[in-house]
RNA sequence: GCACGCUUAGCUCAGUUGGUUAGAGCAUCUCGUUUACACCGAGAGGGCCGGGAGUUCGAGUCUCUCAGCGUGCACCA
C-alpha cells in the first residue's frame, strides 16, 4: 500500500494486530535459541501460569503487559531472552468452577467416582487452556510458546513427587492428626492461608457447668466437653486441683468432668474457666495433647451432629444450637446471653460458609527450616524486592511461619504418592507404588486418596519448567531474572517458590521480585462478575486496540499499589496511537526523496545536533527506568516525548525547512533529524506499544532491517 | 492484638538518592485551525502536598505524633 494511502486513514488496530503477531511468531524470535546476533547476557521471566478455567481478566492483562515490556526491552538490549509461558490446572479453583457447571446441569461430584470427575475436568481444562492461550497472544505476549508447560505435565508431576519424597527423607514431612480447616460444602481441608476471617456479631451464651460458669458461642460442640480448664495461678479456683473429678449436670444428663490446670486459660476472660472441644478447635486440641486427654468428634464432615448428641443427632449446626440452648435453659443451666458478642469466624474463601475445624490425618511440611533459608536470602538481597513494603510483609510472615498442610480432599490435582494403612491409618511415602503392607502393623494399605495443594506444585514451578536438574534451560536461565506477579499471592506463591527453590536446587529461583497490585474499576471497587463492573481485556482491546490497553495499564501504575482502571484513560492512549500514526505519515511523506544512508551527518546543524543530544538523554533515562522497573515512569516519558516534543515542537518547527522555499541543506537537515527521531522513538516505544510501532517500522526506509522487536536500541 | 500501606489540582494518580517556579491524564474555560493529526493546536484557571511538631542551608520527599481510610496475619471461652 502506498504510504500516503495507508496513513490517510486513522490507525485501526484491528487491521494489523493479528498479522503482526503472526509475523513475530513465525520469525522464531520468541525462542531465545533463534535470536539473531551475539548475545552474551541472559534475561528470563517465568510467566505466572494463568488458571486454565476461564477468560483472562484485567489482572492477567496487567501482568502480561508488564512482563512483555521487560522482555521486549531486554531483547532489544541484545540479551538472550526467555519468557516461559505456562498454564495452571489450579486444583481446587478449577474444581469449584467445574462443580458450578455440574450444578447447573443438575449433577454433583459426590455422585461420581474420582476418576470420572478427574477426566471430565481434564477435558474442560484443556479446552479452556487453548482459549486462554489465544487471549495471551492477543495481548502481544512475546513468550516462547515452544516451551509452554502445563502444571500437570509429566515432568512437573515427577519432580513434585520427588520433592515430596525428599522432604520425607530429610525429616521435613510428617503425617499427623491435626486440627485442619474443613469446609463442609467443599469437603476438603485448607491451609491456614486459604481461610478468610469475617467479623460477625453472634450470641454468646453463659452456662452453669457444675460449680463453674462457662461461656461459649458454639453450644452445639459442647457434648463431649468433659474437661474444665483454668489457669494454674487463678486464685479463685485454688481449691480445685489438677486432675480432680467432679460430677456435673449437662445437656443430656450427668457427666464426670476433670479439672485441667493449663496456662491457656485466661483469667481475664469471662469467669476464667472454659471447657474444651479438641476435635473442633485447634487451641483445644493443643491443650488436649499437652495433657494427653481423650477427645471425640461431635460434628461430622457435612456439618451435622453425630450420635454423641443423642436426640440432636443429624441436625445441622444452626438448628441444633437453638434447641440445645432451649434445653439447657429448661434445665436451669442457662445463666445469661450476650447478643452483642463480636468475633471473627473462619470462612471458606470460595463459598463464604463457616469452616468447621476437624481433626484429620494430613500431610504437613515442617516449614521453619525452609523459612530460615528464605529469610537469609531475602535479608541479604539475594532475592531483591522491588517494592520494599512487600519485603517487610514477607519477612514478617516467614518469621512466624506455621507448618503447611498440603493434603487436599479433591480429585483435580496431583495424587499424593503415598499409601495409607487401613488398620492403623499410618501413611507411607511410596514413589514407586511398591508398598503393599503397613510398615508399622503389617495391615493392608490403600492409595492415599488425596491430592496436593496446588501451591505445593506451583511452588516448584521455576525449576520444574526449566527442566531441573539437567536441562539447558535450567543451566542458562536459573535463577531467573525477575518474578513478576500479583501482590495478593506473595505468601501463597512467591515465598513458597523461594523456600522450595532453595530447598531443591540450593539456589534462589529469581533475583528480583516485582509485585503489582489489583486492577479495580474506575471507582476503586473490586471487579466482579456479580457487580457487572468487569473490564474484559479482549473487549477493551477491540474498542481501543491492544497497544492503548497496554499503555492504559502501565502509565502511572506504581509497582505494588492497586490501580483504578478507567476506560477513558485507555481512550487517551488510542488517541496517542493515532497521533503517532499521523507523525509517521507526516515524516514519511516528507522524506520520500531523501536517502538517509548517504547523508553526511557532519553537515547537521548545531540546532539539530542539540535535539539529538537531548533525545539521547531521554533515551538513557528511559533505559535506566526500565532497568529499575520504573515502568510507570518510562512509559509516561516516551509518551510525553513523542507527543509534546517530537510532534509539538520538532515537527512544527521543521515545517519551514521542508517548505519548497527552503534550501536543500535545510531540508535535508530536517529530513535526517525527523527520520532519525522517528526510528529511535519507535524503538523506545516498542516494548509498550508493540503492534503499532512494528507496523510503522515496516515503512521505515532502511536497507537490511529486521523486525523492530529485535532491533537494538 | 501484631504488621504493612495510603492521604498531592474537581476526578484518577505520578513525583526515583531531600535541591530551580510541585507534574500528567481526564474534566472545565478562552482562542485558533482549507489540514500530518478534530483521535488537532496555543493558552488559562485550579494545590498552605491530611493536621501538628522536629531534623536540615533547604522537606511533598527524612523522623516523631495525631486523625481518617485501607490491607495482611493471628486470636476468639
Amino acid at each position: 500500500m502506498a504510504i500516503n494511502e495507508k496513513y490517510t486513514k486513522p490507525y485501526d488496530p484491528s487491521l494489523y494486530e493479528k498479522d503482526i503477531y503472526a509475523a513475530w511468531e513465525a520469525s522464531g524470535y520468541f525462542n531465545p535459541d533463534h535470536l539473531p546476533g551475539e548475545r552474551s547476557e541472559n534475561f528470563s521471566i517465568i510467566m505466572p501460569p494463568p488458571n486454565a478455567n476461564g477468560s483472562l481478566h484485567a489482572g492477567h492483562a496487567l501482568f502480561v503487559t508488564i512482563q512483555d515490556i521487560l522482555i521486549r526491552f531486554h531483547r532489544m538490549q541484545g540479551k538472550k531472552v526467555l519468557w516461559q509461558p505456562g498454564a495452571d490446572h489450579a486444583g481446587f479453583e478449577t474444581q469449584v468452577v467445574y462443580e458450578k457447571k455440574l450444578q447447573k446441569e443438575g449433577r454433583s461430584r459426590f455422585d461420581m467416582t474420582r476418576e470420572e470427575l478427574y477426566d471430565e475436568i481434564l477435558a474442560f481444562t484443556m479446552e479452556n487452556k487453548s482459549f486462554m492461550e489465544g487471549q495471551i497472544r492477543d495481548l502481544g505476549a512475546s513468550c516462547d510458546w515452544s516451551r509452554q508447560t502445563f502444571t500437570l505435565d509429566d515432568k512437573v508431576v515427577a519432580q513434585v513427587k520427588k520433592t515430596f519424597a525428599q522432604l520425607q527423607s530429610d525429616d521435613l514431612l510428617y503425617r499427623g492428626l491435626r486440627s485442619v480447616n474443613w469446609c463442609p460444602k467443599h469437603q476438603t481441608a485448607f491451609s491456614n492461608l486459604e481461610i478468610q476471617h469475617n467479623e460477625r456479631k453472634d450470641k454468646f451464651y453463659y452456662f452453669q457447668y457444675g460449680p463453674f460458669v462457662i461461656g461459649t458461642a458454639r453450644p452445639e460442640t459442647k457434648f463431649g466437653d468433659k474437661y474444665v480448664v483454668m489457669h494454674p495461678e487463678d486464685a479463685r479456683y485454688s481449691e480445685y486441683t489438677h486432675g480432680q473429678e467432679i460430677e456435673v449436670e449437662w445437656i443430656n444428663g450427668p457427666i464426670t468432668a476433670t479439672i485441667i490446670k493449663d496456662e491457656a486459660g485466661d483469667p481475664e476472660m469471662g469467669s476464667g474457666v472454659m471447657t474444651i472441644t479438641p476435635w473442633h478447635s485447634g487451641i483445644d486440641f493443643e491443650i488436649a495433647q499437652r495433657h494427653d486427654l481423650t477427645y471425640e468428634q461431635i460434628i461430622d464432615e457435612r456439618g451435622k451432629l453425630m450420635s454423641i448428641a443423642q436426640e440432636f443427632e443429624g441436625m445441622p449446626i444452626m438448628e441444633a444450637r437453638a434447641k440445645i440452648v432451649e434445653k439447657l435453659d429448661a434445665k436451669g443451666l442457662l445463666v445469661k446471653v450476650d447478643d452483642q458478642y463480636e468475633h471473627s469466624v473462619p470462612m471458606c474463601y470460595k463459598c463464604t460458609r463457616e469452616l468447621e475445624p476437624q481433626l484429620k490425618q494430613q500431610w504437613f511440611i515442617t516449614m521453619k527450616p525452609l523459612a530460615e533459608k528464605a529469610l537469609a536470602a531475602i535479608d541479604s538481597d539475594c532475592v531483591h524486592f522491588v517494592t520494599d513494603q512487600h519485603k517487610k510483609i514477607a519477612l514478617h510472615w516467614l518469621n512466624s511461619i506455621e507448618d503447611w498442610n498440603i493434603s487436599r480432599q479433591i480429585a483435580w490435582g496431583i495424587p499424593i504418592p503415598a499409601k495409607i494403612c487401613t488398620d492403623c491409618d499410618h501413611g507411607m511415602v511410596d514413589l514407586a507404588d511398591a508398598i503393599t503392607t503397613c510398615e508399622k502393623c503389617s495391615g493392608p494399605v490403600v492409595q492415599d486418596p488425596d491430592t496436593f495443594d496446588t501451591w505445593f506444585s506451583s511452588g516448584q514451578w521455576p525449576f520444574t519448567t526449566l527442566n531441573f536438574p539437567e536441562g539447558s534451560e535450567y543451566k542458562d536461565f536459573y535463577p531467573t531474572s525477575v518474578m513478576e506477579t500479583g501482590a495478593d499471592i506473595l505468601m501463597f506463591w512467591v515465598l513458597r517458590m523461594i523456600m522450595l527453590g532453595i530447598y531443591v536446587t540450593g539456589d534462589v529461583p529469581f533475583k528480583d521480585v516485582y509485585l503489582h497490585g489489583l486492577v479495580r474499576d474506575k471507582k476503586g471497587q473490586k471487579m466482579s462478575k456479580s457487580k457487572g463492573n468487569v473490564t474484559a481485556p479482549s473487549e477493551v482491546a477491540d474498542v481501543y486496540g491492544t497497544d492503548a490497553l497496554r499503555m492504559g495499564l502501565t502509565v502511572g501504575n506504581t509497582p505494588g499499589t492497586n490501580m483504578n482502571l478507567d476506560p477513558q484513560k485507555i481512550g487517551a492512549y488510542k488517541k496517542f496511537a493515532n497521533k503517532l500514526w499521523n507523525i509517521s505519515r507526516f515524516i514519511y511523506t516528507n522524506v520520500e526523496t531523501f536517502d538517509i544512508a548517504s547523508y553526511d551527518t557532519e553537515a547537521l546543524s548545531p540546532a539539530s545536533q542539540k535535539i539529538l543530544q537531548d533525545f539521547h538523554v531521554i533515551k538513557t533515562d528511559i533505559a535506566d527506568d526500565l532497568q529499575h522497573y520504573r515502568i510507570h515512569l518510562a512509559s509516561e516519558k516516551i509518551y510525553h516525548y513523542i507527543w509534546h516534543t517530537l510532534a509539538d515542537e520538532i515537527i512544527e518547527s521543521s515545517k519551514a525547512s521542508l517548505d519548497d522555499s527552503a534550501t536543500t541543506d535545510a531540508r535535508q537537515d530536517a529530513q535526517y533529524l525527523l527520520l532519525t527521531l522517528l526510528g529511535e522513538s519507535l524503538r523506545l516505544l516498542h516494548p509498550f506499544m508493540p503492534f503499532i510501532t512494528e507496523e510503522i517500522w515496516k515503512d521505515f526506509p532502511s536497507e537490511d532491517k529486521d523486525l523492530l522487536m529485535v532491533t537494538r536500541w
